[in-house]
Formats: structure tokens, sequence, C-alpha cells
DNA sequence: TCAAAATAGAACATAATCTATCAATCCCGG
DNA sequence: CCGGGATTGATAGATTATGTTCTATTTTGA
């Protein structure tokens, strides 16, 4: 395997990992440790990664992301599961839109090694696919949101006019059986809009945990969405309203509740002998 | 699993459990708790927990700590002491276009802290100083370039073209006191040349590095730039013959060589042992 | 208040990893 | 077919991380 093309992988190994240590990447590419780490040094110049003691991290890996609060953390089930459902509607060589907000960029890192024309208006979505060989990333600029780290301005809504997309993927904040999904100002509605407008087919992106709020700007009804995933925390009562609306909602499947795991990865490597 | 994985972790566990006692992460991690206290004193010195007697909490109360005092990131000294005189030539309230590159990149760091607009095509500047609260960042949108990460694309160009800037700050890979600054595409010396354009006043910010080479497609001579900042590794005669071209060379001090900082700490502290 | 228990901190030994260096191998052009 | 440069693998010495032990400090209970 040529150098360049085992490191492009190394990095995007990582960056599905969520972190390696050298010993695993020597391994799986079938090179000297010392190799690895030579590998690791040039893709963190080339600031695709940080690496740690050990092995290496990807760049977006830093806890100043997890200080959500606990109920965010659960969310994160929820997302995942929302996320695998989405990643099998997408077929290759397609092109597709992907909404600002962290439920699509759980869906972008799934993306990392399809084959996809991917625009976005979300930064970390951007630099996130930029890491990818397979994935041609494009980004409709316009000023940054800080809050978002999305592009949302009016030139944002005027790149995005030419595009025909074959799906649209809107993740929302807030939606509702009656009201559709809403936002919180008219940028943003104007953005999601035309998204929509863009795309051959629109997939709403729905935590449970926002159903039953609503913001000034309407973006769209739920029937306006070829399809509507949600998680299985979403009540019974919201389920059908939300169908009766015209929806087609498909509910994922959640691994189980927000147990987190306990962990028997204990170290086996041990050595037996050595000690009094 | 890799110890800097494992702090994160272990950060997400409490702020998940809302603190955890040393034992319990001893046992969860399958570390001793001597090294569960040392990652928890790390974890406390990035502020992301604190520490307490028997354990540790999460700290739910700051939103806004400390911001990134990241003295550790080793970068070149030539960037920083260019950077150092670029930002001195930068008002207050002015709107700047910054190229896409890791000279520019320094520079953006030394600008969290001002009051500005600032357009650019790089995606990592964009969400640097997305961060801060007093810049308005603008991004000229496009096509994602894997490799310098920044958007490269005819509309990015189509972007900049009503843009009126006061100052353009321009970071080459490939310079020449004859041909001035060049690049390896034409799409990257459109942006260039655009920014060049659209702004009142144009810096060049020149590694001496890579002094003395030149690509396919020619952006502007040195003499088009206000100014050209270089560091003072560049050769006499290489300066000698970019200001007969004409350009207005201004050369950074460096701090110094190699500096020795020797972390000695550990073995005075080894000589104080006593035993019983 | 004092004494016992629990926990924090320092020091050291050990194990793991990193860096620098050199030799072997592979690739490519002449 | 040969030679130069780049890449790779192996080794030794330096650095870092971890676990254990011992001592100092804090907490708890009477």
């Amino acid at each position: 395997m040529l150098p360049a093309r085992r490191r492009s992988e190394m990095a995007l190994f990582i960056q599905q990992q969520g972190g390696t240590d050298t010993e695993t990447l020597a391994r799986r590419f079938a090179i000297s440790v010392m190799t690895a780490r030579r590998d690791l040094k040039i893709l963190e110049q080339q600031n695709f990664l940080k690496v740690t003691w050990g092995g290496a991290v990807p760049l977006n890996f830093r806890p100043h992301d997890v200080p959500y609060a606990s109920k965010a953390v659960a969310m994160l089930e929820a997302k995942k599961s929302i996320t695998a459902m989405a990643v099998d509607m997408i077929k290759d060589d397609s092109c597709i839109l992907l909404d600002a907000g962290t439920t699509t960029l759980e869906l972008a890192k799934r993306l990392l090694d399809r084959r996809l024309t991917v625009i976005t208006t979300d930064l970390q979505i951007a630099l996130l696919l930029a890491a990818s060989a397979t994935v041609s990333v494009h980004l409709a600029g316009g000023r940054v949101d800080p809050v978002s780290r999305a592009c949302s301005d009016v030139s944002t809504v005027d790149y995005l006019t030419p595009v025909c997309a074959t799906q649209a993927f809107i993740g929302t904040n807030v939606w509702d059986a009656e009201r559709g999904v809403t936002t919180s100002s008219a940028v943003k509605m104007q953005i999601k809009s035309r998204m929509i407008a863009c795309a051959e087919q629109s997939i709403l992106l729905a935590d449970s945990s926002k159903y039953g709020t609503f913001s000034p700007w309407a973006v769209a009804g739920l029937r306006d969405f070829a399809c509507v995933l949600t998680d299985s925390n979403l009540p019974d009562a919201a389920r059908e309203a939300a169908e009766q609306s015209g929806a087609t909602l498909r509910v994922a499947e959640m691994p189980s509740a927000g147990v987190p795991r306990s962990g028997n990865r204990r170290r086996e490597a041990r050595k037996a002998g050595g000690k009094a």
C-alpha cells in the first residue's frame, strides 16, 4: 500500500474510532510501531489529529465538547440510533445536503468512508468530512454564527439556490405535529426551507426531547418530509399526533436505557510474574 | 486504553454521575487509586472538574472559563514573530481578509480579543474566530479543499467580489523577487488576486524558508503589497533582491535561537529524598 | 478535645513509550 | 544493471506513566 494512502486511511480510522494506540495501528496496517509513530507525526503536522501518549486522538476529541449536561449525554444515544437509520437511506454517488447541528454532525461521522458529494453550512461538519478522501465537501458560505458554528446569512441562502441535491437531511431543535418544524430566526428558517426546496427528497432528524415546542418561524410541515426519523423516547400520544398530521414516522430502536455499559475491559495483559 | 482518552471519558463519567470517588474511578477504569487521583488533578488543571476530598465533582457553574492558554503548542518561531508584526498593523473596527494557511491561522489566534470583521476562506480560521465574542466572522464558501481545508472554488471568488476590506493578509507558500507570489493552482491564484483587489491595502506574510521558489500561476509582484513581512532567517542576498524589485520589506525580530528550557526540576527534587 | 480511620501527597521502582540513530530494503531513473 | 534517494525496521538511551510504599493531612466519632 502507498504510504500516502495508508496515512489517509489512518487518519480516517482514528476519526471513526475516536482514538487508537500505536500498536493497534501497527497491526492493522501491517507496519512496525515505529512507522506508525512516524505516520502519526506527519498527520499531526498536517493538522489531521493530535498525537498523545501511546497513540493519537482526533482533533475534535476534546473534553471541551463534553460538558453538556447529563441530559444531553443521554440524548447522544438517541442521536446515534437516528443517524444509523439515516445513513442507510443514502446511496453512493449521490449529492446530499446536511443541515447544521449536532445530530447532522453525528450523521457526518458515519459518512467518512462513503462516496458522496456533501453540501453543508456547518463548519464542524465540513472540517470533519474534509478528512475523507471519498467525500467531496462544499460549504455554503456567509456570516458565521458563533453559537451554532455554522454559516447563517443571506449569502448562504444565495449559495444554495442553484443546488440540485438528491436528499436533504434537516435537523431540528423544535418540532410539533401541528406546526411542523420551526426555528428561532428568520435566516435559519430560510436556509432550511431552501435546503428542502433544493432536494429531491427531504428527511427530518428529530430528537424526541424537543417534541412539542415551537419557535417563531415555520420551516415546513411534517408531511413535507419524505420521512421523519426520531427515537423511541417519543411518547405514544406524540407519535399518533404526528402520524395523523400526515408525517411518515420512523422510530429508531434504542440499544438500551442510559446505562453507561459497565466496563469489563480490565487489563489482562498484566504480567503474571515479576512480583514478589 | 489511551491515557488521553481515559481522562476524557473520566470527565464525561463525572459529568454524568454528578461526582464520584477515586476508588470507583479506579475500579471502573482498571487503574490504581493513585493514577485516578493524578488524572483528576490533570483534569482539574484543565478546568473540566473540581477535585474534592475523596473524589471529584463537575463544575456546572461557569459556562465560560479560561480560554485556551495553549503555550505548549510548539509553533514555528518565525511565524509567531511575523504575525506579531502583522497584528500591530490592524486597527480596531476594520474589516480584514485572511488568506488560507498556517501563517494566517497563527495571525487569527492573535485576533480573538480584537473588535473586527474578518472574512476568510479557511475553515480552521473561521472556527477559531467563531469562539470570539468580538470578531464577526464571514466565510467565503465553496468546495472544500481537503489538503488546505479551505474553500477553493469558483463560487469562493464570486463571494469575495463585492467585498470592500481595509486590509488583506496573504500568506504564501512560494515567493521570489522576480516573479513575486505564485501558487500551484489557478483557483487559488484567483482567490488571492481577488482578495488583494478587494482590499485597500495588502500585506504579504512570507516565510523565509519558502523564498526562491515559484509555481505556475502568478498572483502579484512583491511591489503590489504595501508591506512584505518575513523573518530574520532570510538571506541578505534575497533581502536585497526583494527590495530592489520594489518590495517594502519588514523583517521580524526572532526572539532567539534554541532556547534551552531544560526542565530539571525532577533532578533537584530527587535529592531531597529522606527515608526511614 | 483526642484518637482512629480514611485520604492525599511524595518518593521510588518498574514498565511502557518516545526519540535519535543506523542499517536494510524498496522504488525509480539512467 | 547499477546507484541515489526515500521509506522502513531495529536498537539503545531518554522520557513518561503507573503502582506501591510510606508519611502527612483531613475527617469522623466518641
